[in-house]
RNA sequence: GCGCUCGUAGCUCAAUGGAUAGAGCAACGGAUUUCUAAUCCGUAGGUUACAGGUUCGAGUCCUGUCGGGCGUGCCA
């Protein structure tokens, strides 16, 4: 919010300059280094060039037109032109107080009506034959954080998953089911009989060898077959796909995600023929050596939508997807969350796409693309045995060191606090914070040890600076209610609460960075900077043992909206905070 | 071959074209009779792969080289 101040004001005195200044406002931002103050403003070098003026000159010049009363100290102009602000502490104390006063957004505005926008966000859709593993966090925990964050600022989003419920794997489970099925684990445990029936045919299919091949054209007539409606087949399938569900239905529990829909490739299967149909005779597909394919300029190959056996493809599903959404939600946006080696695919498809909906509006198609996870050779992340590492095993296991910790910590003295609960949110916690706090387009490597950590820059860093705060007001006995209707003024009299104050008041700034990118880590950041702050203020400025009760009250404030919004900012990034740890 | 992408501290990663490139982990040295030590303070660690170029200013943009990853019509 003070960065929307300043630029208000730098507006006005950057309009006797130029004509659009909109783009020199984008150069005030955070100064990376306290002694240059704030924020610090860097137009005066640019328009210098325009102006003919020497850079100083023209700093000079913006400051003597820059009206910052009420918002800052005198700003200094310093190496070739930089415009040094230092926020008043009088306007910390009264954002602070707006903040501390407003029990649900903290003083965060949504985004004007006019900008509101309803988005469809497309995530998680795993294949419903396999089990998850680690690699599906990413799009399942990057999707769910951009959810609920694109709702908190107000606008309408459906959350799709998408799940691949009709592809060739089934092809392959189905072969795989009639050869070498073992009965006895398929009755005590289908879903697992049937990723093992999976893995084994993929393995068969991937000899590079003539049997290879061999299996490889047996599981696409199995494909092919389902997709034409072959009874037999269609009954193993219908039977599949519920315990399949179950399975990840309870995977999505454990993991606190929860979807509007869960429309997967199968619902659409009935819309494929007829939308090939349909783009034949409109001209924009074509036959080609036996397929049907939609040809791009500039690309050298062709979407394809019908394989020549009359199967179909995933683009078939996307392109049908698309038409189903527009006339179901009329979104404005779709986000598409899926690894980047998918790029050419969605490039084309959204061109596919313009095709097909030629004349009319179509929304805004965005490839939310993320980095694979790798193992530690470097290589796309697999286990010696060739599987990836369980999502449900790498939960379990954080669960119990999260578990080990606190009953050292907490120990028995307290019955009433659920352990395992506790456990559960910050072994999650761990997990989810380690992905979501990478750059999303960065491959990263895995690491057991990493994905688990539970000190330094994690969700528990965080965790434990809320668990603080809560400890406090406990011991303190604080009337938390009378402490937010209180109108007396926060006290910045130490160096570590104003730096804490300032932090707490670019709790926006990061989350507008967070979705302008669609790049939830610049919350994760965020967070741990200020989780950083509340540790300096919490050894240096005692609270409950403060020296006058003014200070207390103050003292006191600072740490409930530090609570506040950490407890927000992570349940933004789908994490929740607990009450002692 | 062509296309996309990445190369930053020992390791894992940050850094909307801005000032002296930052964190965490690991290493080393400190801090607990004090509101939670899952914490804090400090030390050390860098030719941002290399070479040019654009710019007042480049890890960031452009060109080339080297190296890795991915993609490249009937998988998703």
């Amino acid at each position: 919010m003070i960065l929307r101040l300043l630029k208000n004001r730098f507006q006005n005195a950057l309009a006797s300059f130029v004509d659009d200044p909109a783009p020199y406002l984008e150069m005030i931002r955070p100064s990376q280094d306290p002694k240059f103050g704030d924020y610090q403003a860097n137009m005066a070098m640019p328009l210098a060039k325009q102006l003919g003026k020497p850079p100083r000159e023209v700093a000079t010049q913006i400051v003597a037109k820059l009206d910052l009363s009420g918002l800052c100290t005198t700003p200094e102009i310093a190496g070739p032109g930089f415009i040094n602000l230092r926020v008043a502490d009088s306007l910390l104390v009264e954002l602070l107080q707006n903040a501390i006063a407003d029990e649900n957004r903290l003083a965060i505005a949504e985004v004007e009506s006019a900008e509101k926008k309803r988005y469809i966000v497309d995530y998680s859709a795993p294949n419903v034959a396999k089990p998850m593993h680690v690699g599906h966090i990413r799009s399942t925990m990057i999707g769910n954080a951009l959810v609920r964050i694109l709702r908190f600022y107000g606008h309408d989003v459906i959350s799709d998953n998408h799940i691949g419920d009709w592809g060739t794997q089934f092809g392959m489970i189905l072969y795989g089911y009639r050869r070498f099925l073992d009965k006895a684990t398929y009755e005590a445990s289908p879903v697992a009989e049937l990723s093992r029936l999976y893995r084994h045919v993929r393995q068969l299919m991937d000899q590079p060898t003539e049997e290879g091949q061999r299996i490889g054209k047996l599981v696409l007539e199995e494909t092919a077959k389902l997709h034409a409606g072959d009874p037999e087949n269609l009954a193993l399938w219908k039977k599949f796909v519920p315990v399949c569900m179950e399975e990840i239905e309870r995977m999505y529990k454990r993991l606190g995600v929860e979807f509007d829909y869960t429309l997967g490739e199968s619902f659409y299967q009935p819309m494929l023929a007829p939308l090939v149909d349909d783009l034949l005779r409109r001209g924009i597909a074509r036959e080609t050596e036996g397929a049907i394919g939609i040809f791009l300029d500039g690309y050298e190959i062709p979407v394809l939508i019908r394989k020549k056996d009359g199967a179909f493809l995933y683009s078939t599903t996307d392109l049908a997807t698309v038409q189903y959404r527009i006339k179901e939600f009329q979104p404005d946006v779709m986000l598409y969350l899926t690894d980047f080696r998918q790029s050419l695919h969605f490039e084309q498809f959204f061109k596919a796409a313009a095709l097909m909906e030629a004349g009319q509006k179509l929304p805004e198609l965005v490839h939310v693309k993320f980095g694979t996870v790798l193992g530690e050779d470097g290589k796309p992340f697999k286990t010696r045995s060739g599987d990836t590492v369980g999502l449900e095993s790498l939960l379990d296991e954080a669960e119990s060191r999260a578990l080990a910790v606190l009953e050292k910590n907490v120990g028995e003295e307290s019955e009433s606090t659920d352990l395992s609960e506790t456990a559960r949110r910050i072994g999650l916690g761990a997990l989810v914070y380690a992905d979501l706090s990478q750059n999303r387009e960065s491959d990263y490597v895995f690491s057991f040890d990493k994905m688990l950590a539970m000190n330094g820059n994690t969700a528990t860093y965080m965790q434990y600076a809320y668990a603080r705060v809560r400890s406090i007001f406990t011991k303190g006995n604080i009337d938390i209610g009378s402490l937010r209707r209180s109108p007396e003024p926060v006290q910045i009299s130490t160096p570590q609460e104003r730096a804490l104050a300032m932090e707490l008041l670019k709790f926006d700034e990061a989350i507008e960075s967070a979705v302008r990118d669609y790049r939830p880590n610049q919350l994760t950041s965020y967070l741990y900077e200020l989780a950083n702050r509340y540790s300096a203020f919490f050894e240096h400025c005692p609270v409950l043992k403060a020296d006058d009760e003014s200070v207390q009250q103050s003292r006191l404030k600072l740490c409930d909206l530090t609570a506040r919004t950490i407890q927000l900012g992570l349940r933004l990034l789908g994490i929740e905070t607990v009450e002692r740890m």
